[in-house]
RNA sequence: GGGCUAGUAGCUCAGUUGGUUAGAGCACACGCUUGAUAAGCGUGGGGUCGGAGGUUCGAGUCCUCCCUGGCCCA
């Protein structure tokens, strides 16, 4: 007989399952397969009575397709959710999406734009059913990126903050605020885009490199309170970089820690603005960088003394006698550093938020000197209709003829800048809505109560956002735009008091429920103030809410029933969000309902590219999900997260993403052996625990432990390493070691040795946890490596994660084996040095000889030494007083260590059937070619 | 400029309370196998642990300063 002859009585691995993912074709096929079985509805049943489990989910806002940062977070809350339902819990996801706001509503305003319309002629009611279509539009469109990406949810009753029934709790909500009195209107500085003429959050400034032109002014002083009036005939000396506050300045803040100096010019430079005489008031280490920056050649320190002596000081401004007659106060304030300027700093009540704090503390009245769209008021002296931004030189050019300019230069410095139009922002004090953080409500206080129970992944987190909410200032919650949810209050017109009724606010949510907040603009007031009032009383504000309170408000629209009860377990997003959703919900939550709106929070990193750097158009280092799903797969990109440090910035790119095509490649080549290892299996092959090898009982130990790492994530949320160590697992420990060792049992012998079926109890065992772990990541995969064994009708996302018997778990085992592999380690070095010898070429040309000390001999006993090293004869030599290499950390200093293993070909002939060299092959009669192990094989089949 | 955070092989990540020669997977090179085969196995090269000081018998780990990124803020 041939050895072909013999090929066919070898149980090789036998599957369907393809070596190639070809992801990109087979994923939709599997999406319309699971929309097929209805498995969302067979998940909702099969979770009947169960402990729930709820992620809230943060909504991305519906404007444009979805970048790599959303896969990110949809994918690790998916697989948070997934992973949490097959752990027992039951789960049900609601995506939701942010609609109203700045953004889309600029969109449409380009629209007009380029059609040559005035979008102030449009009718708001049908500017805003253009906005409500463009985000209906791109809602649409995400909802199937993020279901290409394999994001189970339930879409059907996904929230949107634009649907009717989210604007009537958002205007509930803010009556909420308004009747327990944290609800305000107040003049106060925002941060106000003249070009969009509207008060901006936060959230939507960027900040980039301005150049300013900057000034030094001097302020006379007019009454000298210092003991020794050492101030006389002294001017105060500010430094600025927005020459157009200069008209709203009402006071000079001083540092009370700082020691200031009283220098008088001796004399001036050629371009000095300031001659010899003139007595100038800084800081009194700054005075020497003063002197030179401004031109002064040199100078005397007449006097120097204390911050806190200034205290009482008024100067005049220095544009007195041509309008601004008021006296300007100095006024202590902590903030005033030494950094740069001169130690004194000019205080414009309107226009900063340590201007207004320190002068309103004082008592001065903030001037409204700047209108909407940043010119002056009529009423500023000198400059009025000028806009801001091109006040520097008249501004300039008034103080020099008033004698008051020291000096002038340009700054190019980080400025703030409207996320939208990228102009640059301003200060500028308006009437606004604002939710109290103090006071009688004590949203901060209660808030910062509410963070200590909540728990945080990372752990670093806690400090981030607990330290924003106590720094915070009043929630400024205004915005003079057309595209959300009105504030919809009344204030009545002879008080100035906003109206607090609750009857009235519950007509206007009720209104809103039914026709959508588009009723406050379609409806006559009388509608909501009743027939008892007389609207003409009333003025009605039509100023939008801030889109922060909406998103902050989402856990409304979703949490509170049984099926989802508030609050919820999870809130999971990008970093960011610390200053956004996480705080907007937060101090929505505790203001409304006086309770945190989740457990738990988790935070991840932002997406980079390659090198680390921020992805930009113009660097061309997109990596678009889109791409991803259509050149390589879903799963890929959700392996890329799962292999990723989540709780830092990651990086993705060409080169990572063909990384992980190969990681995945090993897993799905796991999964494929161990489907072809398993062909025909069935129950009756099983082998108890007790008759397991010791081999098998070591890769359940390490199943065990792989179990116990995904247990343990998905009661911390933290799911970082967890992927890594599976792949470790299937590519050190069973692709190298045990798959590579079982292969001989498994391939040539019996079908009814115990051995082999020991192994294939294991691999059972080894294809329904590992298809069930991978399944919350890979979850087209997994579902097709479930199928390919257990039929068409079946779904691991309908399993649960295998039990793991408590008792498969054995340290003692555990640390033996690593002994053991470490020597086996040493054998293939060696293996490999003789076949670079030439003198074998496969190992089961080998036969190997171990010297051991008694005590490895005595350790290592029962070890089948040629399965083991996969050679075709072992023998064991005892060194009576050798150390023990491969048991003592270090080795004995003393006792000769023994030798090395020794490699030499071994004697024999090769068996046809199992290609092991060995000397009883040709022995048996019929079978000349085979060894005595697979003649008995043969003859059983033949039998 | 301030707060938080990170910087360990080409890439993704480990490195316990400071303690021997800094690890793994992937990639790469070489070899084996041709019964996981557009796969599998083995061996190997590759790191001044961002830089500079300091504490210590000993520092990737602790301290100071600096550089480079990121998020948030000004």
């Amino acid at each position: 007989m041939t050895e072909t002859d013999y090929r066919d009585t070898v149980f090789l691995p036998a599957t369907a399952f393809p070596m190639r993912g070809d992801l990109p074709k087979r994923e939709p096929a599997l999406l319309a397969r699971w929309e097929a079985m209805g498995l969302d509805d067979r998940l909702r049943e099969a979770e009947e009575g169960r402990r729930r489990f709820t992620l809230h989910d943060g909504p991305p806002y519906a404007n444009g397709h979805l970048h790599i940062g959303h896969a990110l977070n949809k994918i690790l809350k998916d697989v948070i959710n997934r992973a949490h339902r097959m752990a027992g819990y039951a789960v049900r996801y609601v995506p939701g999406w942010d609609c109203h706001g700045l953004p889309i509503e600029w969109r449409i305003e380009e629209q007009y734009r380029k059609a040559g319309r005035d979008k102030d002629q449009v009718p708001v009611l049908q500017f805003r059913a253009e906005c409500r279509a463009y985000a209906q539009h791109w809602l649409d469109i995400q909802a199937q990126e993020f279901r290409r990406l394999g994001v189970q949810g339930d879409w059907a009753h996904r929230y949107a903050t634009m649907d009717f029934a989210s604007e009537a709790i958002i205007a509930g909500e803010i009556g909420k605020f308004l009747l327990n009195g944290s609800l305000y209107r107040g003049l106060r500085p925002v941060m106000w885009s003249p070009v969009e003429k509207t008060a901006l959050a936060e959230a939507e400034i960027e900040y980039h490199d301005h150049t300013s032109t900057t000034i030094w002014v001097a302020f006379p002083v007019v009454h000298d309170t210092t003991p020794g009036h050492l101030l006389a005939e002294a001017r105060a000396v500010i430094w600025t970089t927005t020459p157009w506050t200069m008209p709203g300045n009402r006071a000079i803040a001083y540092g009370p820690d700082i020691a200031y100096a009283v220098i008088e010019v001796r004399e001036g430079g050629e371009a000095c603005l300031v001659g010899p005489g003139n007595r100038l008031l800084v800081a009194a280490d700054l005075a020497a960088v003063f002197a030179s920056t401004v031109g002064i050649a040199s100078y005397d320190v007449l006097h120097t003394l204390p911050g806190t002596d200034l205290a009482g000081v008024l100067c005049a401004h220095p544009l007195r006698g041509r309008g601004y007659e008021h006296e300007v106060p100095m006024l202590a304030g902590d903030f005033v550093t030494t950094d740069q300027g001169t130690g004194l700093v000019h205080m414009a009540p309107a226009h900063g938020e340590e201007d207004f704090a320190i002068t309103t503390a004082h008592g001065i009245a903030v001037p409204e000197t700047v209108l909407d769209d940043g010119r002056y008021a009529e009423h500023v002296p000198m400059f009025a209709g000028v806009h801001v931004f091109k006040a520097s030189d008249p501004v300039a050019e008034a103080l020099t003829a008033a004698g008051g300019l020291v000096h002038r230069g340009t700054l190019v410095h980080s400025y703030p800048h409207s996320w939208r139009s990228r102009a640059p922002v301003i200060y500028r004090a308006t009437p606004q809505w604002f939710i109290r953080m103090d006071g009688e409500t004590d949203i901060r206080g209660r808030a910062l109560a509410a963070l200590e129970t909540v728990d945080f992944v990372p752990a670093q987190a806690r400090n981030r956002l607990t330290s924003m909410v106590a720094g915070r200032p009043d929630w400024c919650i205004s915005r003079q735009r057309a595209w959300g949810v009105p504030i919809a209050v009344f204030v009545e017109r002879a008080t100035g008091e906003v109206l607090r009724d609750p009857e009235v606010m519950q007509r206007v949510v009720e209104a809103f429920r039914s026709e959508g907040a588009d009723a406050w603009y379609a409806s006559p007031p009388q509608r909501f103030l009743g027939n008892d009032r007389d609207p003409a009383d009333y003025e009605q504000v039509f100023d939008i809410v801030d889109v922060w309170f909406e998103s902050g408000s989402t856990h409304n629209f979703v949490l509170g029933s049984d099926d989802l009860p508030f609050p919820a377990d999870l809130y999971l997003e990008g970093s960011d969000q610390h200053r956004g959703w996480f705080q907007s919900s937060l101090l929505e939550a505790v203001g409304a309902r006086g309770a945190a709106p989740y457990r738990a929070l988790v935070t991840n990193g932002f997406v980079l590219d390659e090198q680390g750097r921020k992805m930009s158009k113009s660097l061309g280092n997109v990596t678009a999900p889109q791409d991803v799903n259509d050149t390589l797969g879903a799963d890929i990109l959700r392996l890329w997260v799962m292999n990723s440090d989540t709780n830092e910035d990651l990086r993705i790119g060409k080169e990572i993403l063909k990384q992980q095509g190969e990681l995945y490649r090993r897993l799905r080549n796991t999964l494929r052996w161990l489907l072809g290892a398993l062909d025909g299996f069935h129950d009756g092959e099983r082998v108890e625990f007790a008759e397991l090898p010791e081999l098998e009982r070591w890769v359940l130990h390490r199943l065990a432990e792989c179990g116990s790492q995904v247990a343990r994530a998905v009661q911390t949320h933290d799911w970082v390493g967890v992927y890594p160590a599976l792949h470790g697992f299937c590519a050190s420990d069973l692709s190298a070691f045990y798959f590579d060792i079982r292969k001989d049992a498994l391939y040539c012998d019996a079908p009814a040795s115990v051995r082999r079926r020991a192994a294939r109890t294991v691999l059972d065992h080894l294809h329904r946890c590992l298809t069930s772990w991978l399944a919350p990541v890979l979850v087209f995969t997994a579902e097709e490596a479930w199928i390919a064994r257990f039929g068409e009708g079946s779904s691991v996302h309908l399993q649960d994660f295998p039990e793991i018997p408590a008792h498969w778990h054995d340290a003692e085992l555990a640390d033996r084996w690593a002994s053991l592999r470490a020597v086996r380690r040493l054998v293939t070095t060696e293996i490999e040095t003789a076949r670079r010898n030439g003198s074998i070429g496969s190992s089961l040309q080998a036969a190997i000889e171990l010297p051991f000390s008694e005590r490895e001999a005595a350790t290592f006993a029962g070890i089948d030494w040629e399965e083991l090293a996969i050679v075709s004869k072992a023998g064991i030599e005892v060194q009576p007083d050798a150390a023990s290499i491969y048991l003592d950390p270090q080795p004995g200093e003393g006792a000769p260590t023994h030798r090395a293993p020794k490699v030499t070909l071994a004697p024999g002939s090769k068996c046809a059937r199992c290609w092991k060299v060995l000397e009883e092959v040709g022995s048996h009669e019929a079978h000349p070619a085979l060894c005595l192990r697979c003649v008995a094989v043969v003859e059983g089949m033949a039998a």
